[in-house]
DNA sequence: ACAACTCACTTTCTTAAAGAAAGTTATATT
DNA sequence: AATATAACTTTCTTTAAGAAAGTGAGTTGT
């Protein structure tokens, strides 16, 4: 249907589902206020400067897919506190890696202008990066995906997709 | 203006320019397969159900951002071929974490849709994490965010935005 | 050499959703 | 009792998404 944004429940893949209920400009960055420990629909209004009918969507949607859950002011029945479900704070190495790359590719005469910590020590992160199972720290150009267990025949069709095209 | 998207432009923060230039469903999509090695118009325009005037558009964009630089195929003219560059290649990171998060909260009977291993080993390899300087993994729980050397009043205005509410 | 075919787009047309701004409702404060 | 405030909802206009058909340079088959 013309105008409808196409939706990607029937995709069988963990990442298109991701992109189903996050992949939205608002939604992303309602996640990292909410990260940072943003609560309140006002406040979201005012520093994103998002209308409130979309604000109130997105809130919507992001509470149907079990991201995020309101509960109401405990001081003042008028406010609602918007936080994250376990779900949603699960994201932060998502969002840590994507502030990152942001930060790099844009970048600020200065220096960064968000850098993470270890709450227990207080020192810097060196970065995010790919583990193996053993605990070690893998180069990025190491790192590659292949279908798993419950993968599907979409993945190997892309597969086969690209393979047919090699060029070079 | 109505019907024009904001624009992220003006916001002094990595993570908001960030999903300036990928913070969109088809962007994110046709990434991924970038990352999976398709390089095709027509393979993007099947695989992914896209229409090609909205595929155009986002190849456009993702050229314009600097991720992706197209070259014409050497054995037929008539046909491009899509890359990632080194920008769009580090952005792998963050899709390994966003694509272990969808499997593990859209899960599927019979396990992970996709698995990523360690390309010089063949190792499975346990997941993403945030690395000290040292080289230590870092629980997720440890980890935080603080206004960098770079870092903006958007910031420091968030957070006391947001201390301005705390409750309980 | 010429027709048929491919690839990478454009164009056209319809409709859903975004943005701006004003209005509503249920509390709360004075 | 009057005013304020938080969280929406409504209305209205415009842009962009989606479907489908069309275009043009380049290639292949005969």
């Amino acid at each position: 249907m013309p105008g409808t944004r196409t939706s990607f429940k029937d995709m069988d893949c963990g990442f298109a589902q991701a992109i189903e209920l996050i992949g939205d400009q608002w939604c992303f960055l309602i996640i990292r206020n909410l990260l940072l420990g943003m609560t309140r629909f006002e406040d979201f209004n005012a520093h994103l400067s998002i209308s409130s009918k979309v604000l109130a969507h997105r809130l919507e949607r992001l509470t149907a897919a079990g991201i995020i859950k309101a509960r109401v002011d405990p001081r003042d029945a008028r406010g609602k506190i918007y936080e994250l479900t376990p779900k949603g704070e699960e994201l932060k190495l998502v969002y840590g890696a994507l502030t990152e790359w942001g930060d790099k590719w844009s970048p600020k005469a200065g220096g960064v202008r968000t850098e993470f910590f270890d709450t227990k020590t207080g020192d810097m992160i060196g970065g995010f990066a790919a583990v193996s199972k053993t605990g070690r720290l893998l180069d990025e150009g190491r790192v590659a995906s292949r279908t798993g267990p419950g993968g599907s025949a979409v993945r190997d069709e892309l597969a086969t997709m690209i393979a047919r095209r090699m060029v070079k």
